[in-house]
DNA sequence: AAAAACAAGTTTGTATCGCAAACTAGTTTG
DNA sequence: CAAACTAGTTTGCGATACAAACTTGTTTTT
């Protein structure tokens, strides 16, 4: 098996869909962000991002906060380390195939 | 909606899956090539690698001709023009992404 | 020459996934 | 105080990816 084919099989299945690569690759360039900036800039529906939200947080990689800004409920979203390093190992992985 | 976001999700999910990635990046690079060699190189199964081609072959992406090698069933794949393309978009997708 | 093993795929069964629609809990507005 | 809005979550379901089992034909073994 050649080193491109080692490295697209070894991609992380949890950052390579792309709803979530969307939203990783975002989290990755800021320090936390709340759900609704995260819901305009992917273009995804409640729904999906909320979900997508709940897989990379079962993954370790995003950290889920609820809270008020006033008396509306908030949600804030950041990358673990965890997460900012499975990010960075999936680029590798992408750059090592292309 | 900022230009790497838009790059991700419009990444065409036929070939997005890391499956059918290492099929269509091993057929960019050669003329045709059979069944086993493909199922040596990408390490998949029989029974996934037949069913990816399945699926490239109804996108429109590859070429699935059945022949014989004497007397043993001989499978060749290729990529059609239309497949060569979209490989290629794919690429500049992931690279206006990364 | 029949049985057993092998080759090259295909089909099937199933658990997971991604998606949108429907729902929920609370807040603000008319 | 009812209606509409906000910020999400849950539900329902069709599509997907995977491995195991199956198929069809060939070669090897006995």
């Amino acid at each position: 098996m050649n080193e491109q084919l080692r490295a697209i099989s070894e991609l992380d299945r949890v950052i390579h869909e792309p709803g979530r690569l969307m939203i990783v690759a975002l989290l990755a360039g800021v320090k936390e962000c709340d759900f609704l900036f995260l819901l305009n800039e992917t273009k995804l529906n409640k729904g999906n991002l909320s979900s997508h939200l709940v897989r990379l947080e079962t993954a370790g990689y995003v950290e889920i906060e609820k809270t008020y800004r006033g008396k509306v409920p908030m949600t804030l979203l950041r990358l673990t380390r965890t997460g900012r390093k499975a990010f960075e190992e999936y680029r590798k992985g992408l750059m090592a195939a292309f």
